[in-house]
DNA sequence: CGTGTTCTTGAGAGTAATCAAATAGAGTGG
DNA sequence: CCACTCTATTTGATTACTCTCAAGAACACG
């Protein structure tokens, strides 16, 4: 509990001194990108991968419509989704510094995203410390998402881990503008979702029937509708704050 | 698979503009951060938390001696172990950015760390885009570790997911200096190990037995031995190329 | 109208959790 | 030095949950 030696760098000038600033801050940085840098609106089809395993990756992408997921694919066949990206997500950036990208990215829907170039990037992340941290909110915002869905699949019941994934993405969509507090366009199917919780599809399917059972949640023709939120929070054991 | 337009920025060309450098390179820039910044040498007992979850951080540490774990514990009480640390890993740079520390970090053996002021390590990244870009580098590892650790409980069997976690500890030893190909001091329990499996401790020594019995490796008395190492790779489909 | 995909439900099999208990070893205090 | 305690490891028996296999229903698309 000890934790300081005397108030030279008090809480507060702390706070100055770092470069500590909200989500919003932040996100609006990510989003601001383009207005420095050179890049290229693509387009792609649903179902295609914007980046493929192993490729030599020379671009990251800043989406801007439609949504998208990084996977792996075992050597079984089964597959694990890591995360789901919606709009305002960048994405690849590892790649400024790991060459092989390891994840795949899938789009799902069909989206509309802006390449950058990782040598451009890079360069501008010399004299820019301020696009630098941006880009170190977002890794480390990537690996709480991560890190959060590990403990998910590790020791949440299907059902819980349903109702967090499920929470996440609200919550995710409200801090990107998108849906509202109680229902959203989701254009994942049963089976997506399913590989992204670590369960079959055939069991996933009746976990959705528990949830629409309980009354807390329904999931149907693209659409997620919160009935209960506290129940679902509760169920969950969700608790927003690594998402800001 | 279509990629580029045409060759403006050769991927040689691409090499040298980006910073894209060698493990050894970023790992020694991170073991250099004393020499640059004001560090204080703490020690820890054993079973000590460095970082408590919603303290407030005002420090991040640089592990030179012993292990640590970072993990969460649950509502129900189950304890998912996020991570296992290692000499010359750096923990705790989230707080940079997010301010509460979401992960607890607790001292597995007695450590000695730097203890590195994040206010002294933000003012230092302003200026120095090569330390910037170590930090990257560092939270780009964590966030492939966090997301293998995923694959690893999401998709593969005990057996497996055993076997991935060992040979990974193994490799990062190694790029550590620590250990050999083929042993290494562990002192971790079983308890621990399994709670980082997402398996019951019950469980767990019954997957280590038929490790035990397919001669692929063995774990007591706080030393790991892989008896065959070509077997054990097979098991966990492992490839190292994510710690590099 | 047929084909393919997604969703839904049922029945049975297998794996890991739970419950229970014995063993072993380290550390403590009398 | 020995009894005692606490923790870690090991094994057995039973339960419960999730997967697998199978098939039908709903829907979109060409």
């Amino acid at each position: 509990m000890p934790e300081d030696k005397a108030g030279v760098s008090s809480s507060s000038t702390g706070r100055n001194l770092r470069y500590l600033v909200s989500h919003s801050t932040y996100l609006a940085a990510i989003g601001k990108i383009p207005d420095t840098l050179p890049t290229h609106k693509r387009t792609f089809m649903k179902g295609h991968d914007l980046i493929h395993e192993g490729q030599r990756g020379q671009n990251a992408y800043l989406l801007r419509d439609g949504w998208a997921c990084s996977y792996r694919i075992l050597h079984d066949g089964t597959r694990q989704i890591i995360n789901f990206h919606i709009p305002g997500d960048l994405v690849g950036i590892r790649r400024l510094i790991t060459f092989a990208s390891d994840d795949n990215l899938c789009a799902i829907t069909r989206m509309e995203a802006e390449e950058i170039s990782v040598d451009d990037l890079s360069i501008a992340l010399r004299g820019n410390s301020c696009l630098a941290m941006s880009i170190l909110w977002s890794a480390f915002r990537d690996e709480a998402i991560v890190t959060q869905h590990l403990i998910d699949v590790g020791r949440r019941h299907p059902i819980n881990r349903a109702a967090h994934l499920f929470l996440e993405l609200g919550s995710r969509l409200n801090l990107a503008g998108l849906g509202t507090k109680t229902a959203f366009e989701c254009p994942l199917t049963q089976s997506l979702v399913a590989d992204a919780l670590s369960l079959t599809t055939v069991h996933f399917n009746r976990v959705l029937r528990q949830l629409r059972e309980l009354n807390a949640m329904t999931f149907h023709d693209g659409r997620v509708a919160f009935l209960d939120s506290r129940k679902l929070e509760h169920l969950a054991d969700f608790d927003s704050s690594y998402l800001r």
